[in-house]
DNA sequence: CCTTGTGAAATTATTCACAGCC
DNA sequence: GGCTGTGAATAATTTCACAAGG
């Protein structure tokens, strides 16, 4: 082991632990039992040696000749991930994005709770989604303090993502989510990512463009990865029937 | 220069493409007619030797002792990314987060032109957004083909998105933006990239639960970039008047 | 002086390849 | 025989630092 506890754990590790997540999860639910490097890679588009690195940096130990305990793995990154735990979210900015992202699942299935839906327009606060109600902007800092927000979602437009964003900040708030197509700053102990609709649109306007330019690999999950995986010559063929409606 | 054209982009400075096209355009409105590299840099969050660099892949030239020309370097970036032309897209999916990309301005603003909304569910079928009806996904590969549809976004539930994205790929999509919480697979020609807000949550969630483990970066623009930024000590204070409503 | 463009150095991440264990 | 964990090798990216241009 190499510097087990004590650890840093590599940023691109940390984005590949929730795929292996709902991977894991998957198996679990289908009463798979064991799983090994190379299928729980072929399953998360990476390979096989990216798998294996990753999960020894938290000294999750497999079986040689048999592979990973999924039930196992699946407690370990999830404890590493704090999904254990309910965090207390807030979204700020209730536009058709805000809506949707109240309304949507991916809090539910773990870890999240919505405490609080901010927004500046009069007309939209006390509107009721799901099981909260939305209260105006100006309470924002306010509430985050009293119920130690820990997340903060911002789905204003691009001009208002930072005053928003600092009013998080001093509500004590230590992790924020941007989806304003806006650059924020925050003081360092905070953290800070970014979903950017728009600039992934003009990433793959760009590879479009320049077919010569041909970067294999994706965005989040580390996509195909370069093994044969489920292309390994023909297209798929149609397999028909939509069971899917509206959702999510 | 090094081996411009034969060019080969570094994925990362692609990613940046967009942050400094918004920054730009920010810059040129405001009638800024000249920006130095660290400017530019302060403004997108990243490191001057950063923005040098990828501009230099470019055979962009600015100005020693200047700086660039705002205009022509946006004009060189919006050649680059494509923005010049109006590229057709299709939604797959109407759930909450269909409606609202569809809605969505980002489309508007640069190069994009939703061509086509694809629905499942009968019921969803014919409702008018925006200036598309939704129709039924059964005739989604064929609408690709006929409108010669560059860039499918796939907003379906997780277990419908393979098959979606394989109707995408049967209709001629060469591009594909995946928000389905799922890992997909597309052959070597199609370009893939994937927007997860629930991953990125969770990867919040881990840097809340491992504050020891502070890996001083944002994810899609660079964030903080450690030169001092607006962070240079005090707590910016709220500065009121909330301009913004439930727009976006 | 100021600022670019860029080799060279440093850092970070991925992949290989194999010893050791089941 | 199959599979893990990991050092060592390779590749990719960032950062430094400076010569040359305005």
């Amino acid at each position: 082991m190499p510097e087990r506890f004590g650890r840093r754990i590599p940023e691109p590790t940390v984005v590949r632990l929730p795929v292996y997540q709902r991977v894991l999860l998957e198996l679990s639910s289908h009463g798979v039992a064991t799983v090994s490097s190379a299928e729980l890679a072929e399953a998360a588009g990476v390979n096989a040696a990216k798998v294996r690195k990753d999960l020894s940096h938290f000294g999750t130990y497999g079986t040689p000749g048999t592979g990973y305990d999924v039930d196992y793995l699946l407690g370990q990154i999830q404890r590493e991930l704090g999904t254990d735990q309910e965090r207390p979210v807030v979204i700020v900015g209730l536009g058709h994005l805000g809506h949707a992202l109240a309304r949507s699942r991916g809090f539910a299935g773990g870890g999240f709770h919505i405490v609080g839906l901010f927004d500046s327009d009069e007309a939209t606060v006390g509107e009721v989604i799901g099981s909260a109600t939305v209260r105006h902007v100006s309470e924002l800092a306010e509430v985050c303090l009293a119920e130690k927000v820990a997340i903060g979602i911002v789905t204003v437009p691009a001009m208002a993502a930072q005053e928003v964003t600092d009013q998080l900040v001093q509500g004590g708030v230590g992790a924020i989510l941007n989806f304003a197509p806006a650059v924020i700053s925050v003081p360092p102990a905070v953290h800070l990512r970014h979903v950017d609709f728009s600039a992934e649109l003009q990433v793959l306007a760009f590879y479009q463009a320049h077919p010569e330019t041909a970067a294999r690999r994706a965005s989040l999950s580390g996509g195909e990865g370069g093994s044969k995986g489920p292309y390994g010559g023909e297209l798929p063929s149609s397999n028909g029937a939509y069971g899917w409606s509206s959702g999510r």
